[in-house]
DNA sequence: ACCTTTGTACACCGATCGGTATACTTGCGC
DNA sequence: GCGCAAGTATACCGATCGGTGTACAAAGGT
């Protein structure tokens, strides 16, 4: 691992536990091992590590769900999707989407961190309109945006207010009563 | 109006618009017209500072929530609250939920603004749990759960991508349907 | 008229912010 | 064995952070 990935893998982690704006260079550098100087030659900026942390995740996390449906039926697709989201955020180190909480601290549409987001958001939602056409969606676009939608609030929904097992099961009755109509 | 009202508001506002992290005592009490010495003299820190504006929001939220569902049917009220939050997500100053954006910039459940985040949304969907038992489901606490992920999802999902009308009204369509099935 | 309260103006505090300069060590290629 | 790139150590920069001290102006109650 190059001294570059693992500043990279150490500010994401910092910055998705701690926050952007909380997470400083000082405390970085030391999270990842190296000098202020050496995190210098590597991001000219804190903004641009910024830049670099979400491009890591965003590619982390798509390997993570595209490997994860892939383990399904093509047509139980649209379900490994929640399934998916019902994984995460039971997970011990779940902290939220790191890019709905970038949009949070960036909130204005044209910064680089909620751009990113937008970015990351449509390119999940595409995977998940394809999964619903390949499994033979009467309407493949309107019923991947409700399952979407059952996705994102589950993650957030999670992250306010803590894991809770049946808010899953819920989540996932829910998308499987709007799949079953939509097939 | 008080002058700890007027700052509390143009906390709040500032906050809203800008973060917690990002917005400085200075520029916060340049906003509510005051002196920083001021300022201080109603809230001794700028941690119960934010404590009070998230305080003053939840009143005014739940206090327009109650008034739009108030003003439906009580058969259609699960729907209104979806019909809220896609009213909401409309608005020009529209930037997330004030209490998600809490909890993503105090990411640890101990933390206050936290804590009051996770009870905002307590009270919100013990509303929706309400709605659904007057209009008569057969699973109140179910179906108002899954109307409760919709409504998150459409918040969090305008917040990223923008405003978009057809997401909003595939929101209307699915939590139809989820309430039709629990009727 | 006097005193108290309310707020202003503004200088100041130590700490931390993002970012840089300089001098030194280490290890690898040739 | 020499040179060079990679990284360390550490001190420093100006700006801003949250928060305070002090002196003064206005206004109201009695």
């Amino acid at each position: 691992m190059s001294t570059a990935d693992r500043i990279v893998t150490a500010a994401l982690a910092l910055f998705y536990r701690n926050g952007f704006h909380a997470s400083g260079v000082d405390l970085l550098s030391a999270e990842a091992g190296v000098t202020k100087r050496t995190l210098y030659k590597y991001f000219p900026s804190k903004d641009e590590l910024i830049e670099s942390a979400l491009q890591l995740r965003h590619e982390q996390f798509m390997a993570w769900l595209k490997q994860h449906v892939a383990a399904a039926a093509v047509e139980d697709g649209p379900l490994a999707y929640i399934d998916f989201i019902g994984n995460w955020v039971a997970d011990a180190e779940f902290c939220g989407c790191a890019f709905i909480n970038a949009a949070a601290e960036y909130a204005a549409p044209e910064q680089i961190p909620h751009r990113l987001a937008d970015q990351h958001k449509e390119e999940v939602r595409a995977l998940v309109v394809n999964l619903c056409t390949e499994a033979g969606a009467k309407d493949a676009v309107s019923v991947a945006d409700s399952l979407f939608l059952i996705g994102e609030g589950l993650i957030v929904a999670s992250q306010v207010r803590g894991y809770n097992e049946s808010l899953v099961q819920n989540a996932k009755k829910a998308a499987t009563l709007l799949w079953d109509a939509a097939r």
